[in-house]
DNA sequence: AGAGGTTCCCAAATCGATTTGAGAAAGCAC
DNA sequence: GTGCTTTCTCAAATCGATTTGGGAACCTCT
C-alpha cells in the first residue's frame, strides 16, 4: 500500500510489487546485466502501475552527471539586456535549448545580469556554452576553474587558445560585406565597430585593413562603446561624417550601431543608399525592419547553435579530438540600404 | 592528501581538515545548530583552502528540491519558433531567467518543439512557468499530473480554474487600444485576432463587442491562424477589405498579423493612418520597426515576468494563498500608424 | 555537591538510485 | 555424479550531503 499522490514510488516499491530486488529493477529498466525476459516484463508492468519515475537527484548523485548545461552571454548587461535587445543571444538560446532537450540535456539561461557576476557556483551543470566571449572573459575563467567543458560560439580573441569553439566566420562575413559594398560602387568605405576586444571586431578590422591596402583605399575605422547601443552608433557616425565627409559606404557589424548610423546619415542629409551604402552583420529583426532595411548577413545561427550543442556533447562524452568547428558559411542578404540601382 | 583536481573535496574532507565531524561542517557552513565561533572559522578556512563546493546532487537528494524551474510556451512551433519570431516568449525568458537566478533558481528554457511533446518527464524541476496557455493545454495537464506548482503568464481561458496566474490584462489592453482608435476618429473598427482559443483573444473580443454595441458600431471580427504568421494577417486583411471596404480602423493584437495587415492595407491602396488607423498589442521590435511604426501597448513584460517568478516562489514555499496577480497596467504607446491629428 | 540548563559536537540514519561481488539454479559434457 | 559454464538474482556498498537524537562538558543556582 503506497500513498496515493503524497510521495512518489521508489525503486524499492517497484521491486516489492514485482517480487524482485531493487537491483533487478534497476537492471531491467536500464537494460543492464542479465534479466530474464519474463522478469523484465513483470518489472516493467509494476513500474507502469505505480507510475514509477526514477528520482533524478539520486541517479545523478550516483552517476555524477547533471544533464544540464548553461548558456552564458558575455555581453555587458546594458547592451544585451532589456526588451527586444537580446536578438542575437536569444536566437541561439531558442535553438540550443531545443537541440539540447532532444538529447536529454536541459539548457539553463543565464542572461547578462545587472549586479555583475551571477551565482554560477550554485548551478550544477555539466558544461557551458558561451556566446562571443571577450579576451579575458570572466565566465570562461570561471568554467575553466571548475574544470567544466566549455564550447564558445565565436572564438576567443587572443593567441591560439585551447577553448573549443564554433567559428562564426567573421572574416568571411567581412569579406562578403566589404566585397558587396565595393561591388555597389563604394570607394571610400568606413568601418564602425565596437571598442571592446571581441574576435568578430578584430577579424573584421583585419580584413578591412587588408582590403583597404589592396584597393588603395584610406582605412577609416571608428569605434563605439557597446554599452551605448544605437546612440553610440549615431554619435560615432556623426563624428565620422565630420572628419570624413566624403565617405560613400559604411560597414557596421553591430546592428544596433547600424540603426544609429542610419539615423545619423539621415540627419546629416546623406541619402541611403544613394549617397552612402550601408551594411551590417546579423540579419535579425533590426536589420530587416529598419528604414531603409539593412543589407545583412545570415549567420545561420540556428545551425551554429546546433553545432555548438553537438560539440559540447562530444566533449562531455570525453571525445575531445574536435577542438573547433568551421560553422556554416555566412550568406549575404542584400537589402535597400545598399541597393544602388 | 587529496587529489589536486581529479575529484572535488567532500564535506568529509573538510571535516577531516578542520578536525571536526561532517555534521559540524554542515552546521557551520549552513548556519544551522550551535557552533562555536572559533570552530566555525576553522571550518570556513578549511572549506576555502580545499575549494569545497557542496555537491548539489547530494544536497538535492536529501532535501528533495531541484532549484530549477522550466519556462514553457504553448504557442505552436510554427508561430513562436524560428529566428526573430520569439519576441514575446524571449522577453519573458530573459527577465524570468535573471529573476530566478538571483533567487537561486535555474530557469530551463523549453521552446516549442517540432516533434510535439518534449521530454518533460526527464526534467527534474520544482515547478513551471507557462506562457499564454490555451484552453486545454498539454503542458498544463502534464504539470498537474506530476503535481508540480505552475504559474501561468496570462490566465487560462475557460471556467474559473484553479491554476495560479499573472494576469496580462487583456481587457484593459483592449480598452486602451479601442479607446485610442476611436479617439483618433475611427468609426468603423475591425478586429483581427487568432483563431485559437487563448484568453487574450477571448477577452479582447468581449471588450470589442461590448464597445461596438455601446457605440452603435457594426462588429467586424476576422481571424487568422497563428501558424500562418504575417501572411495570415495579410490574407485576412485583404479578405476583410473586400467584405468591408469602408473600415477606418483595425485592432490587431498579434503583432505578426498587424505587420501583415499593414502590407495588405498598402497593397489595397489604403493609407495608414490617413484612411485606416491600426494598433497592435505587444510593443516588441516588430511594432517599433514596422512601416509605419505601430501604435502598441507596453505590457511591461519584465514586470510580469518578475511577478510570475515571485508567485511561483510562493507556491514552491507552500504559500498558496495568492491564486493570481493583477499584473502591471498596460500602457499605450501611440505611434504613426494611428496618429491622425 | 547535586539538580537543571546551555552550549558544542558527533555517530548514525537517511534520501533513492547504481554498481559490485557473490551465490543459487540450471544446463552441459564427461 | 562430478566439474564447469552460463544465466539469473540479490545483499550490501556507494555517491555526498542533511537531520536526528543524544552525549559530554561547562555553568548556575540552590
Amino acid at each position: 500500500m503506497t500513498a496515493p499522490t503524497a510521495s512518489r514510488a521508489t525503486i524499492s516499491d517497484v521491486a516489492r510489487a514485482a517480487g524482485v530486488s531493487p537491483t533487478t529493477v534497476s537492471h531491467a529498466l536500464n537494460g543492464r546485466g542479465q534479466v530474464d525476459a519474463r522478469t523484465r516484463e513483470r518489472v516493467e508492468k509494476a513500474a507502469l502501475a505505480l507510475r514509477y519515475r526514477p528520482n533524478r537527484h539520486a541517479q545523478r548523485l550516483r552517476t555524477g552527471e547533471a544533464h544540464m548545461i548553461v548558456l552564458l552571454s558575455s555581453m555587458p548587461f546594458a547592451v544585451a539586456a532589456g526588451s527586444s535587445r537580446l536578438g542575437f543571444l536569444m536566437e541561439i538560446a531558442a535553438v540550443a535549448a531545443t537541440a539540447a532537450l532532444t538529447r536529454g540535456l536541459a539548457l539553463v539561461l543565464a542572461p547578462p545580469m545587472e549586479s555583475g557576476i551571477l551565482p554560477l557556483d550554485s548551478l550544477d551543470i555539466d558544461g557551458a556554452l558561451i556566446v562571443e566571449p571577450s579576451q579575458r572573459d570572466v565566465n570562461v575563467e570561471h568554467m575553466k576553474r571548475r574544470g567544466l567543458p566549455v564550447v564558445l560560439i565565436g572564438r576567443q580573441p587572443g593567441p591560439r587558445q585551447p577553448v573549443p569553439y564554433v567559428d562564426i566566420r567573421s572574416a568571411a562575413t567581412a569579406h562578403l560585406l566589404l566585397g558587396h559594398l565595393r561591388a555597389q560602387g563604394a570607394r571610400r568605405i568606413a568601418l564602425l565597430i565596437g571598442s571592446e576586444r571581441r574576435n568578430s571586431y578584430v577579424e573584421t578590422e583585419e580584413v578591412y585593413r587588408s582590403i583597404a591596402v589592396e584597393a588603395g583605399m584610406e582605412a577609416i575605422v571608428a569605434t563605439a562603446e557597446e554599452i551605448a547601443g544605437e546612440e553610440g552608433g549615431y554619435a560615432s557616425t556623426l563624428k565620422l561624417l565630420r572628419l570624413h565627409p566624403d565617405i560613400d559606404g559604411m560597414c557596421v557589424p553591430v546592428d544596433a550601431f547600424a540603426v544609429g548610423a542610419l539615423r545619423a546619415l539621415d540627419h546629416a542629409g546623406r541619402r541611403v543608399p544613394h549617397d552612402v551604402v550601408v551594411a551590417t552583420r546579423n540579419d535579425g529583426m533590426r536589420a530587416r525592419t529598419s528604414d531603409p532595411p539593412l543589407t545583412a548577413v545570415d549567420l545561420h545561427l540556428d545551425c551554429v547553435a546546433h553545432e555548438a550543442i553537438e560539440l559540447l556533447l562530444e566533449h562531455l562524452r570525453g571525445e575531445t579530438s574536435r577542438r573547433h568547428v568551421e560553422g556554416p558559411a555566412p550568406e549575404l542578404i542584400p537589402r535597400e540600404s545598399s541597393w544602388r540601382r
